[in-house]
DNA sequence: TTAATCCAGATTTTT
DNA sequence: TCTGGATTAA
């Protein structure tokens, strides 16, 4: 989120110097000012790609302190992810020194919501000391609902109703409101069972003592609705609240804020409607745009001035997004003139692609630039595998962003439910998932068993078995390990009062036999267990158990890898908030990049969607930006003729220069033809359209489409050009990638094995072999 | 309880 | 084409 010029020296020398509050203003433009400066009543900064979003809204926040219009804790503001939180507290501090560390309400919708939320949990019958699952759990518990009531989960998936059950939780619904719309395609699921899965879900939860994501904002929702006094409470300590990317936000979202500023508007939204991207995961561009609706009187500031990129590539990014109908219009502008137009460069097929990007990252990296100034971005993770293959082969250093994260490993999750348990003893997701890990012989039939006993009875699974093991109801077989599990765990449990809870859980592995069990599995090679220490270690920054949990659970994002001079190779919506010098946007076709997907689910809205991904992924260049496309791809093994994206053509050709190696096919034309005759839309460019004066597609490969030959052509690369992998012999070490560091150990002509240390996985590199 | 085999599904992802 | 999840057999 470095989305604008750092701050001068002038300005962070005006640390907590009240009376020195003008100094703020310095090197900002009158609108940005005016933003920083409006701190009565609603105002929404309409603030475009690299316009300075951050800065503005920490210079607000700084400004409000220092005029000593709230206390620190007196300002609420929310944010999407941690990181955004965290950047935000950082360049706070920067302003006004180490009265920032008082912020405690800065921080994401969630963190915010579960702090209230404990404060208040008796109030929607929880205990302060409840669980956050993850959506992994939360498919558990409704996969098991539905077993319970003998619902086919083949035919109706859990994941399916988790993502009904997420979009309703986005949308601030509770089950009985569900229950009303009837025409809804949750509530029909399953014949009609969306509202009571959903109903008996919320009250499983409850008896668990834990809540999902969406439950944080839609308890605090109901706290505050519910009790006037609890509201009021908020509404006097918040005297000014600040949202960023309030495009992103969802309807739940919406209603929480709604509710908590009711009273007290100074409410200030910071956001870009073109860079709205997450819409498949509830967030509603209508809340932008229809704010000026939502707060009459609220001011409406534009930031327009981009101080990121050059003209062409600011230029190309404008024209495309001017074909969005839902937008509330900006015009960016920059002063920097010139510099290179957006290059478009056609090729063969998705090794060429890979082939033409490498190359240009070697060109540039000879003239001076580093690695990590450049970036590939592009739509979906499978793309990003031809760049790796690459990349590995030319030794280019790359980071993968968003490959497989430290909390979603198996090994960590596994530790992490077993402290849930000792943490609260109601937690069945928890039992469920380490009862026999490692394998104690407790069965999936025992498990089974035991979690009917527990809901008949109405109590935790950890009760039912201290019950069940008083008795002869189960067999010996069964019996002898949990009677030893039990033990284990009280011994834990008392433990945890004595004990630091990083030693804790390094006694709970040993005595459960989880180490032994890792040793033993050859596979990992060691580093499960590095693993562990290495969470060992970061728990060792929190005050106990449940701080860290906590931590876990809203926070996972530790252990970034930092590529400190790598390519970035990340997906379009992991880049958004940063920027390059450098970016190459690969992968614009059509189906491809507008994802057919997204068409076929969304219509327009998702066209639009997508178009604004592509707008931001432009507007991360700070210089050069390259799009390409291929005649060819491979997509699940088989050989598509492709066509350039439609986005291509809606970039003005002022500011593109085109160049292509190989155009692509008639073939290749008509079956995108048919695609969009099959999904219901009219493509941009029809083929009369092709001639069309000053179109991107004359140009490209100067045929004229209706020349050619009907017949498909075979989709092969006209002549493979081999080239030796250079310098790349047995036991080469190779850089980080989302594999881990990697040896070489075999080269045999093309065909080159890393062996990563990391997931101990082996991976065969044959990137110059032909495919037929 | 584990290993072998079959088969649908295969964007984007934070908390 | 490849993969993980579920079913089936041993």
């Amino acid at each position: 989120m470095s989305e604008d010029v750092s701050i001068p020296i002038s300005q962070r020398a005006s640390v907590n110097g009240a009376s020195f509050s003008s100094d703020f203003f310095k090197g900002l433009n009158p609108e940005q000012a005016d933003a920083v400066r409006s701190t009565e009543g609603p105002v929404l900064v309409l603030a475009g790609a690299g316009t300075g979003k951050t800065r503005v809204l920490t210079t607000r926040i700084a400004h409000i302190l220092a005029q000593g219009l709230a206390k620190p804790w007196e300002i609420l503001c929310v944010t999407f992810t941690n990181k955004a939180a965290r950047e935000m507290r950082e360049r706070t501090t920067r302003l006004v020194g180490p009265s920032a560390e008082g912020l405690s309400n800065l921080g994401t919708f969630h963190s915010i919501a579960a702090q209230m939320l404990r404060r208040h949990a008796e109030l929607v019958g929880l205990k302060s000391s409840f669980n956050i699952i993850d959506d992994d759990d939360q498919t558990r518990l409704l996969k098991q609902i539905m077993e319970a009531r003998r619902i086919d989960t083949k035919r109706f998936p859990p994941k399916l109703m988790a993502h009904f059950l997420d979009q309703w939780k986005n949308k601030g619904l509770t089950p009985d409101k569900v229950a009303k719309m009837t025409a809804d395609e949750g509530a029909q699921f399953a014949f009609n069972k969306g509202p009571e899965l959903y109903a008996e879900y919320q009250e499983r939860l409850r008896v668990l003592n834990a809540c999902d994501f969406g439950d944080l904002l839609l308890h605090t929702l109901k706290i505050l609705t519910e009790h006037p006094d609890i509201l009021e409470h908020y509404h006097r300590r918040f005297k000014y609240v600040l949202v960023d990317e309030y495009q992103d936000t969802n309807i739940a979202q919406y209603l929480w804020l709604r509710i908590l500023t009711n009273a007290n508007r100074n409410l200030c939204c910071v956001g870009d409607d073109d860079q709205s991207i997450y819409g498949w995961r509830g967030a509603e561009v209508d809340n932008i745009l229809k704010f000026e609706r939502d707060y009459p009187g609220a001011r409406v500031i534009r930031l327009e001035r981009n101080y990121r990129s050059t003209q062409h590539i600011l230029s190309a990014a404008s024209g495309l997004i001017r074909a969005n109908s839902a937008r509330l219009g900006k015009t960016l502008f920059t002063d920097q003139e010139g510099g290179e137009k957006v290059r478009v460069q056609g090729l063969w097929d998705g090794a060429a692609e890979a082939q033409g990007v490498a190359e240009d990252i070697e060109r540039l990296k000879k003239q001076g630039r580093a690695y990590s100034d450049m970036a590939v971005l592009v739509r979906a993770s499978f793309q990003m595998r031809a760049f790796e293959e690459r990349f590995l082969m030319l030794q280019i250093p790359y980071v993968v962003v968003g490959g497989p994260r430290f909390f979603e490993r198996a090994e960590i999750r596994d530790a992490i439910a077993y402290l849930r348990l000792i943490q609260s003893e109601d937690d069945d997701l928890a039992f469920e998932r380490i009862v026999n890990v490692p394998k104690r012989g407790i069965g999936d039939a025992t498990v089974q068993k035991l979690l009917m006993q527990a809901r008949l009875a109405g109590q935790s699974v950890m009760a039912a078995v201290r019950d069940l093991v008083q008795t002869d109801e189960l067999p010996a077989r069964a019996k002898t390990p949990l009677v030893g599990f039990l033990r284990d765990y009280d011994r834990w449990v008392a433990a945890l009062k004595s004990t630091a809870h990083d030693a804790l859980l390094d006694m709970v592995l040993t005595d459960s036999g989880y180490y032994d069990m890792q040793r033993a599995d050859k596979t990992s090679g060691g580093t499960r267990i590095d693993n562990l220490k290495e969470m060992m270690n970061a728990m060792q920054d929190f005050e106990n158990l449940e701080a860290y949990l906590e931590h876990v659970s809203l926070v996972m994002d530790l252990e970034r890898d930092n590529g400190e001079n790598s390519v970035r190779i990340s997906t379009l919506h992991a880049a958004k908030g940063l920027e390059f010098p450098v970016v190459f946007l690969p992968g614009w076709e059509e189906g491809v990049f507008p994802s057919q997907r997204s068409m076929d689910e969304n219509g327009l809205k998702g066209l639009e969607e997508e178009r604004r991904l592509a707008y931001v992924g432009l507007t991360r260049a700070r210089e050069i930006a390259r799009v390409s496309f291929v005649a060819n791809r491979q997509v699940f093994g088989r050989w598509t003729s492709q066509i350039p994206s439609r986005f291509i053509d809606e970039m003005p050709i002022e500011h593109v220069e085109a160049t292509s190696q190989t155009g692509y096919t008639q073939a290749g034309w008509q079956s995108q033809e048919s695609r969009w005759d099959r999904a219901g839309y009219q493509p941009n460019h029809t083929k009369s359209e092709t001639k069309t004066e000053g179109r991107f597609s004359d140009r490209l490969s100067g045929v004229d489409m209706s020349r050619l030959e009907k017949k498909p052509q075979p989709h092969r690369q006209p002549a493979a050009k081999p080239q030796p992998s250079k310098g790349l012999s047995v036991g080469t070490r190779v850089f980080h990638s989302k594999f881990g560091y990697g040896h070489v150990v075999e080269t045999e002509g093309n065909k080159l094995v890393v062996n990563f240390d990391i997931s101990g996985e082996k991976k065969v590199i044959d990137s110059f072999v032909e495919k037929a």
